[in-house]
DNA sequence: GCATCTTCTCTCGACATCGAGATATCTCAT
DNA sequence: ATGAGATATCTCGATGTCGAGAGAAGATGC
């Protein structure tokens, strides 16, 4: 807790990086005693609060590639949480829907989960948690948009 | 930036692993441009700023399993930057090396890589950088602790 | 109407990781 | 010495992810 009177770069990193893993790890426990990997927990969870998506929608917000996707939804499809249904309007796109067992499945475990993380945050004040927020943000939209520059650039600049 | 007058438990988790993410795959440019993998990255940094190790030591460094290890010690020994060495003393062990060619390569891509972080946190002033630190690692220490309780614990209950 | 481009999903092959178990070696109490 | 247990590394099979590319279907321009 004590920390060093200058917070290098790389230590910040460090610290960053083993604070995702534990708490990585933390998190998944309770999913893995499922028979669920994260993405799939993720996948079922934007299900839950955003109602029925296409594969491509659902895998924009769990930041899962397309081909990814395909064998998320094949999993969680198998074990009968969630149903494909073609679209009448655009037969490209595949509908995915919780099953009423799907939609009971998710609704518990992430109870679970919200209790799990609870737990994780209980030792941090609001300032902290503000502070925390704050430069995680920074961090994110520092890092994405020094990733970004290598295509979508000089599409830009040339548009 | 602005964040919300309340930062639940749930929304500290996403922002986490948002900015983890984001910087992951940022700090990985550099690295999957020379043709490694970040577990690759570490075991050289590693080598680099500790001297010789064995193959287990490395794999307490970077967080990676023993068979996670064999194989990353495979890879950079394939590209020539390691070198394997049996011990004398313990036949068990072997004694992993930077080659010269190693070194020279991981001095070079570990510069780049702390201009890339210097450039990641280079938004932050140092007290933003101070509670960053202290509450990553409070979080982090939280999830160790949370997480290990499966086996270790009657192990020592009943030493 | 028809050709072309884009979008959506799926298949395939490659890769990094892990857990479990095999093997070789060392340590230590008897 | 010797046998039991610990330790270090490796092998094997399974898993989850991704990139590239294929195929179907919608959108657009002529």
């Amino acid at each position: 807790m004590s920390a060093p009177s200058h917070i290098s770069a790389p230590k910040l990193w460090i610290v960053l990086a083993r604070a995702y893993g534990s708490a990585s790890a933390y998190v998944q426990r309770a999913i893995a005693a499922q028979g669920l990997c994260l993405s799939d927990f993720m996948v079922l969870e934007v299900l839950l609060h955003k109602g029925p998506l296409t594969i491509s929608a659902i895998g924009d917000k769990v930041l899962l590639a397309s081909a990814s996707m395909t064998s998320a939804i094949d999993r969680v499809e198998q074990r009968g949480f969630v149903q494909r249904t073609t679209c009448s309007s655009d037969r490209r796109i595949r509908l995915i829907a919780l099953t009423p067992a799907g939609r009971h499945f998710i609704t518990d475990l992430f109870a679970q989960h919200q209790q799990d993380l609870e737990l994780l945050t209980a030792g941090l004040t609001e300032t902290e948690r503000k502070h925390l927020y704050s430069g995680l943000k920074k961090i994110g939209l520092t890092a994405q948009a020094a990733t970004v520059p290598d295509l979508p650039q000089d599409h830009i600049k040339f548009s």
